[in-house]
DNA sequence: TTATAATATTGTAAAATTTACAATAACATT
DNA sequence: AATGTTATTGTAAATTTTACAATATTATAA
């Protein structure tokens, strides 16, 4: 990765909003600055490099913040309004990333003492217009993922129906009926039931499911849409 | 406005792509090169102004192009990929118009002569990467076009409820049934009956409806959502 | 004046989907 | 064996969607 300041496009940057669930909530990942506005929170987010597509760029800054790769990205929309960077003129293109976020598959750069897992309900004041560009994100996710089956990144591979009703839950702002959501959500034929379930739990072990994206896939191309 | 090249930024441009209805069809408007690739079609476009927010930029460019302003745009998405445009590095902002376009509305730039509507489902080859731009804006229009009232835009104030149907059949490339459309769309009170019909038509005159943006926005707090 | 051609307008029954709602099952712990 | 806790499942009513065609109205032609 080339980070000479020489090919840097100082007028273009990326920001993500990276987006996690922990105890049943969705968390977004913020950053505690140490340059200025010094102290205040604001999204993960860099430079473009001269060489580089907006999309490398995103994921090149994912993976210095989070050690993660190989994530579920989108890009969500571009600030450019002249006066949101103080000083001169720098255009943002933002992108909402989904993942997994468990302590261990988390390897976060140099900065890692920064980073913070923060409530999207309970947002602390932000740097710049970040609280904005996560509020363009939020709706665009809730859009999203009633309409195409990306919730499931935010999972593990394997989960349980009441994680999955959970994470739409948080997501959404809304509370489902149970037996509704699981007739609905199974009669799309998208979940693999196994033969596994939790263990350790002081109640009932619920079944482990794994999302089908093969099965999505061919669905799709005969015209199903994902609907919740 | 200022088009002194010394404030341009060169790195950064907006292309619109601007919907328009005839004769029943979604047609776009596209311009025939006279600078390179010659002769080749393209959006219209043009870089940012470095002291210019980019949906002005946009409506800039729409208002040369057709001279229309205060119009329906919205920002698609931005293309920002290392090799799009050839020679050196352009990242542009691709927005969506929606126009009512009849001739008389239409004030077009200097380069009137090699504008042309076109209908969205015969495109002629296009330069760079314009192809790809409008097949993501028109994916784009296609779902907003299901969620908000905003196919209105390509109507004039008065309308038919044969007009309104045709447009969303244009729009999603699909055949809507005329009773059921009519029943859905009536059933959500947005339309409000005119006391005047069509004159000079050979057939049965259709009475005229406007849409009551209003009574949306009373109802949209409410919790409504325009669904088609 | 009447017939014709063309589009506008309207209702209903069946099917499918959504909604509301609570009792039983299964696991770990005491 | 009893308890606490979460998982799992069905049905009836209400609502929405779908399929489907006869009548109304206008300008024009005969």
């Amino acid at each position: 990765m080339d980070y000479n300041p020489d090919h840097i496009l100082p007028s273009i940057s990326t920001d993500s909003i990276i987006f996690g669930l922990d105890d049943d909530k969705l968390k977004v990942l913020l950053m505690k600055r140490v340059i200025e506005p010094v102290g205040k929170w604001s999204l993960p987010g860099g430079f473009v490099l001269e060489h580089e597509d907006l999309d490398i760029a995103a994921r090149r800054i994912l993976d210095h913040t989070t050690g993660m790769n190989n994530v579920y990205m989108e890009q969500v929309h571009t600030f450019g309004e002249v006066d949101r960077f103080p000083g001169r003129r720098v255009i943002t293109v933002a992108y909402y990333a989904l993942i997994n976020y468990t302590l261990e598959n988390l390897k976060p750069g140099p900065e890692a003492s920064e980073i913070h897992w923060v409530d999207i309900t309970q947002l602390p004041e932000l740097a710049f217009d970040h609280r904005h560009i996560i509020d363009i994100a939020l709706v665009r996710l809730q859009a999203k993922v009633r309409t195409e089956p990306i919730g499931f990144e935010l999972l593990p591979a394997k989960f349980t129906l009441t994680q999955l009703q959970r994470l739409y839950e948080a997501v959404l702002g809304t509370a489902f009926d149970t037996r509704n959501f699981r007739k609905k959500i199974l009669k799309m034929n998208l979940l693999l039931p196994l033969n596994e379930s939790q263990t350790g739990v002081p109640h009932r072990a619920a079944r482990y499911y794994s999302f089908n994206n093969d099965t999505y896939v061919k669905l799709k191309k005969k015209g199903f849409t994902f609907e919740l």
